[in-house]
This record gives structure tokens, C-alpha cells and sequence, in this order.
DNA sequence: TTAAATTTGTACGTATGTATC
DNA sequence: CGATACATACGTACAAATTTA
């Protein structure tokens, strides 16, 4: 918010100037899912402020945005917290998500177009490349974009903000527990069959094979988790 | 969970003291889904404040927590208004809660037990009540408090939260429009079926019954919305 | 272009609840 | 139990930014 007005505009800004609250949450997001800001750490808002160079006001109207949203977690005059997820949590979010992605699937099914083929195929090659650079993190991203695929093109936007706040947590958790552990990225194989089913003709198929698919990442995020519990890195 | 496996010991208040920020989010939450803040209206932060008789501060916070639940709307440095929902919106509330709710009976039903068909019951007779006393905003409550049970005793914490919030906007929009246009509550028949197909044996006739009675509702819904806006008072 | 209305941001102080020694 | 340290919660006053009329 320095002084622009030296140089009469001469580089075109196109993108909107947004509010501090905006940018801090928005920032904040960042660090918490990339697991810069490790699950179960304390968050004080006066340091915090600092470091983005604001009042606490905006800051604070931030943190209650990610409260809300389920990212930190707060004791009132105790302290503020990323949140840490348990075993339940992980159950629940695999569980849910499965109910919804195939909500999703029923809704997209007849509104499939060429423009939803060649986007859900993009996403997979994505995938597929980022696994074969062995890029964990990128390889995690680009799992979860494939899965918002069918989300993004449902037409149904209650769904995908519900899905996106799924979403959310559960980069979360893989980011910050891959930065903690080395967590392996998605097999290569693992979205083969997915991918063929929604592309197909056959939408029962297409919703066994999401119940497959989510009974098998959620049993191997458990166990990953109870692993990572044993090692006595997290709380 | 159950609270009560030991003395009955008088049940002395667990008056905690709370913020004013939570105070003032469940009273502004209160105003809103009770139609007292009409929808589409705006708020104008200084004025609560005043009301409220507390300083911005936590105002912003109480206000930026019903943003992120859906219930309040706001752009930057222009205004922040009650949310005014819209067709689509219905329709979207409608199919999600289609699918939650027959998740919810998927998660519930090796879980039935005495205390759930009790509580169904009972919250069914309390909605018989309130129609026959003719209480349309109470039999509309009720309503939501009947729906609400499969949630509860899922043992699902993230799906009872995702219901809770589609909960919030169809009170708000029940609420409103009944007191702007004298709604009829629920029909006395209407919840007959449903609650004996969830007390019943069969799984897949409460999931048709669970479509067919959201079908029901929907159209309702949708049909007195565009009589509503025909009749020009909402935009 | 100006002006008004409103939101947004800053600074600093006090109060309050929690935890710990 | 008391004292204390700490972080949040809340208040006030003012300044700046943005949109709209």
C-alpha cells in the first residue's frame, strides 16, 4: 500500500485490491494446509499480526473466518490452534465424502460433456506426471483436483462448497503429516479405474468404484495415522 | 456420550460465561432465522452495535461468523445483507439434504435403539401437536427438530455440522416468508410415513421415502417461492 | 468533482479468564 | 491457596479506503 502514485500507473494492476482480512485468511490458509503451520501448534494472534504486518483487528476477523471453516481450533481467552485430526475425523471425512462424491456423480451424469472428458483426463494426466517426478506434494494437489472434477462441473454449488471444505482439511492433514513423515504420494494405479468409470456408461459402476476407492484411502490414511501417533511425533 | 449413567444429581446450571462475540451471533442468528431481520435486508455494523451495546470489535467477529455460514452476505466496503435465497438455492438445499439424509440413515440404522425410537416419536408428537394447535412457526421448528434426529444419533459429528448449517437457511427462509406471507406449516399426514419406515425393518423403503418425501417438500418449496415473488415483495 | 455514508484499519489501553509455579 | 504471567476479549478514538449518489 506504498506510494503508487509516483508513476502514473504504469503497470496495469488487474487484479483486485482486497482487504487486509481477505489476504491474512487467505495467507493463513496457505501456511496451515501447506503444514507450515503444523497441526495441534498455537497460533498468538499478537505474533501473528506482526508477521503480516497488520492490527489485530483484521487479523482476528481472519482467524474466526478459519474457525469457522474448521482449520484452527480456539478455547475463548485460552489460546487458538491449528487443528489436529483424529482417527474419527479422518472416518468421517473418508464416509462423508463418499456419500457426496457420488451425490456429485448423480448430478453430473447426464450434464457430461466433452469439455468434462477432456478436463477430468487432463487432471489425470496431471496426476499420473507428477507421480512419475516423484513430487509427493504436487502428486497430493493434483489428486484432490482430480477428485473436484465431477464437483466443479455438477452444477451444484452448495455441493462444491461443501466438498471444498472437505477438501481443505484433508490437504491439511496429507501435507502437513507428508512434511512430518515422508508419507508415499498416490500410486500411480490408484485412479485408473476411477477415471474409466466416469468416463463410461455405467453409473452403478461408477459408485462402486468411488465406495472402493474411498474404503482404501481411508484405510490407508488410518493406518498411516495410528503409525504416525506410535512415533509419538504428534499428540 | 450418555451423561446420565450415574447419580441424578441435581442438574445445577453449567452457566458458562460466555463472549459477547458468541452472545451476539447466536442472538444474531436468532433474529435472522425468526425473519426479525427480514432477508435481503442490510446491516449496518455501527447501528448493531449500538443495539447490541457493544463496541465493533466483537461485532465484526459475531458477523463474519454468520458470513461464513451462509447466512449473511457481504461486499467489501459496500455492505453486508441478510442472504435472500433464491430458486436455485432451494432446489440445491433440497437435493443435498436428500442425499445427508439418507447417509444419515445408513449411518443410524444398525445404531437404532430404544432411545432413538422414543425420541422419533416424541418429536413426531410434538409435531402433530403444534399443528393441531395450529402454531405454523412452531410445527415448522418441530419439523426441522424431527428431521434433525437421524442426524443426531448417526454418531456422524461432520454430517450432524453439514445439517445443521443446511438446517439454519431453511429456517431462515421458512421463517421469513411465513411471517411475510402466512405459509401454511406442514401438512399433519405428511411426516406419517416417514417416521414409520425409519422405526421399520427395510432400509430401502425409508431411502424412497426419504426421496420421495424431499421431492415433496421441494416442489412445495419452490412453488410458493415463485408465488412469493410474483406477489412482488422480494426481490 | 465533491460529498456523504459505510466499511476497513490502526493504536493503545483495560478487563478477564486460564494456566502454572 | 495465592501470585503471577500470558493470551485473549473488549472498549475507545481516530484515520484511511471505497462505493455511491
Amino acid at each position: 500500500m506504498s506510494a503508487e502514485d509516483t508513476l502514473p500507473m504504469q503497470r496495469i494492476e488487474p487484479v483486485k485490491r482486497r482487504t487486509f482480512r481477505e489476504q491474512i485468511a487467505e495467507s493463513l490458509r496457505v501456511l496451515i494446509m501447506s503444514g507450515e503451520l503444523a497441526p495441534g501448534s498455537q497460533i498468538i494472534e499478537a505474533d501473528l499480526a506482526d508477521r503480516f504486518g497488520v492490527s489485530r483487528g483484521p487479523l482476528r476477523e481472519a482467524l474466526r473466518q478459519l474457525i469457522e471453516d474448521g482449520l484452527l481450533v480456539t478455547v475463548p481467552y485460552t489460546g487458538t490452534h491449528v487443528v489436529d485430526l483424529s482417527l474419527k475425523d479422518i472416518r468421517e471425512i473418508f464416509s462423508l465424502r463418499t456419500a457426496l462424491e457420488i451425490f456429485a456423480f448423480e448430478q453430473v451424469w447426464n450434464r457430461r460433456d466433452d469439455r468434462f472428458r477432456v478436463e477430468l483426463s487432463r487432471r489425470h494426466d496431471d496426476l499420473l506426471q507428477s507421480i512419475r517426478e516423484g513430487d509427493d506434494e504436487k502428486s497430493i494437489l493434483n489428486e484432490l483436483s482430480l477428485h473436484s472434477c465431477v464437483y466443479e462441473f455438477s452444477g451444484h454449488q452448495l455441493l462444491l462448497e461443501t466438498w471444498m471444505g472437505l477438501r481443505g482439511k484433508l490437504q491439511l492433514y496429507w501435507a502437513a503429516h507428508h512434511r512430518a513423515h515422508g508419507r508415499r504420494g498416490p500410486h500411480p494405479d490408484g485412479h485408473r479405474q476411477y477415471v474409466e468409470a466416469a468416463l463410461g456408461n455405467d453409473l452403478a459402476t461408477v459408485i462402486a468404484e468411488v465406495r472402493e476407492h474411498m474404503m482404501r484411502g481411508s484405510s490407508q490414511t488410518e493406518a498411516f495415522l495410528e503409525n504416525s501417533r506410535k512415533a509419538g511425533k504428534f499428540i
